[in-house]
DNA sequence: GACCCTTTTGATGCATGCAACATAGCATCG
DNA sequence: CGATGCTATGTTGCATGCATCAAAAGGGTC
């Protein structure tokens, strides 16, 4: 009894989308039709299905009568989505200070405080995930379904865990982002929808420049080994 | 020849979403596959695949053996809609404050003139479209495709034009949104992008409570009329 | 008359087969 | 030797048929 009682089992679509977000295909690879429906044991038309639906997600390219192709976001595509990251974390962060007390705040403050810890300690690993729970926690304690849906949608198409590790690994970062965080965390805390939200969005700003100018940190790295 | 060269056909998705956002369809009335797929004269294959992607947006419901519903979003949803409206079309703003000129700014002035004239004249008709005109020239440029996608993807949802008229029909709302209008131009023009995305959010924010409460106005039209 | 069980109906879910087309490889010709 | 046209192959696009199931209709009983 792996499951428990109320989890579904994935949907057709969860399970192809997560092997395309989870790394395991490379962008550009071509997704035969026949051979993912072999793989999945159904037929070619519940694949199509869930074919066309991921492209309206942005995740693949269907080329008719070529082959379908993971996509890969450009550079410039990136840029797009973070702005959008942006703004929607941020309409998180005050819609979540306007609610006041609630399951994922408390959710929040021991997300916090255990990812103080393991940023001072530099376990990577960890944090990384926490990080991960912290944007999830925050959108998802906006009370706001719509916004979890776009943002999901977001970041299925930023495949964002293959970018975070390389941010975190910048050193630095990672007590930097802890600390924005905890401010953050105050600020919803405090019932400050204004500051909650700015905090954010400059939080979320600040991560996507060290994505986007990998090189400045990198440099710092170097200064740390010696 | 009444298409232009580079103009498309339009595709089934496209036609069969139009259908119901147009509000041909009453919402809750069923979507038959076999219905569909004789009007456009195709078989249930490409129509189910249609359908399965309306879903995903949002726009009906598929009950899995009994049939395909056209979804009314209710208040709640509503709300969270226009929460991201208010964030997207204010990051639309920004955006476009800090692109400086481009063709889109100059369409903005045209229709910000053509809808303070009909705003005055009380044209109701033709400043609802001139709204519609002016929020998407708006978004468009912003110079961001995934906003234009994600915009586009929420109106669909909110089924918007059925709304809009019913917010102009209270008096004074019109000249009143002209007015923001027109400051939010001049805030673009200005390259002013903190100005300008937080006038464009008090404006949404403004426009939605006339719709969500439409009896206040109301009330002020009976005094102003007096 | 109300309730329950059975039947019927109509819808979707999926498998399969064929058609259409883009691409690559190869033979042919200049 | 290079360019061009042809063919082979693999892919998607779509139509159709059957299986499955939910909900309504009907009949029987209490």
């Amino acid at each position: 009894m792996q499951n428990s009682p109320d989890s579904p089992p994935p949907t057709l679509l969860e399970r192809i989308r997560s092997k395309i977000t989870s790394g395991e295909l490379e962008p550009g690879n071509p997704l035969s039709e026949v051979s993912l429906a072999q793989e999945f044991d159904v037929s070619r038309t519940p694949i199509r299905e869930v074919l066309k639906q991921l492209q309206l997600e942005g995740l693949i390219e269907i080329r008719p009568k070529v082959g379908t192709f993971i996509r890969e976001p450009n550079r410039r595509e990136i840029v797009e989505l973070f702005q959008l990251k942006e703004v929607l974390e941020g309409l998180a962060a005050a819609l979540m200070a306007r609610r006041g007390p609630c399951p994922e705040l408390d959710q929040l403050e021991e997300i916090v405080a255990a990812s103080e810890v393991s940023s001072n300690a530099g376990d990577t690993d960890t944090y990384a995930s926490q990080v991960q729970d912290f944007h999830q926690t925050l959108v998802d304690g906006a009370d706001n379904n719509k916004l979890v849906e776009q943002y999901s949608r977001l970041m299925n198409q930023l495949a964002y865990f293959r970018l975070v590790r390389k941010t975190l690994n910048h050193p630095g970062r990672a007590v930097d982002s802890s600390r924005e965080h905890r401010q953050i965390l105050t600020m919803i805390q405090d019932k400050d929808p204004f500051g909650a939200e700015t905090t954010m969005r400059a939080h979320v700003f600040a991560s996507t420049q060290e994505l986007l100018v990998p090189q400045t940190r990198t440099t710092l790295s170097l200064e740390r080994d010696s």
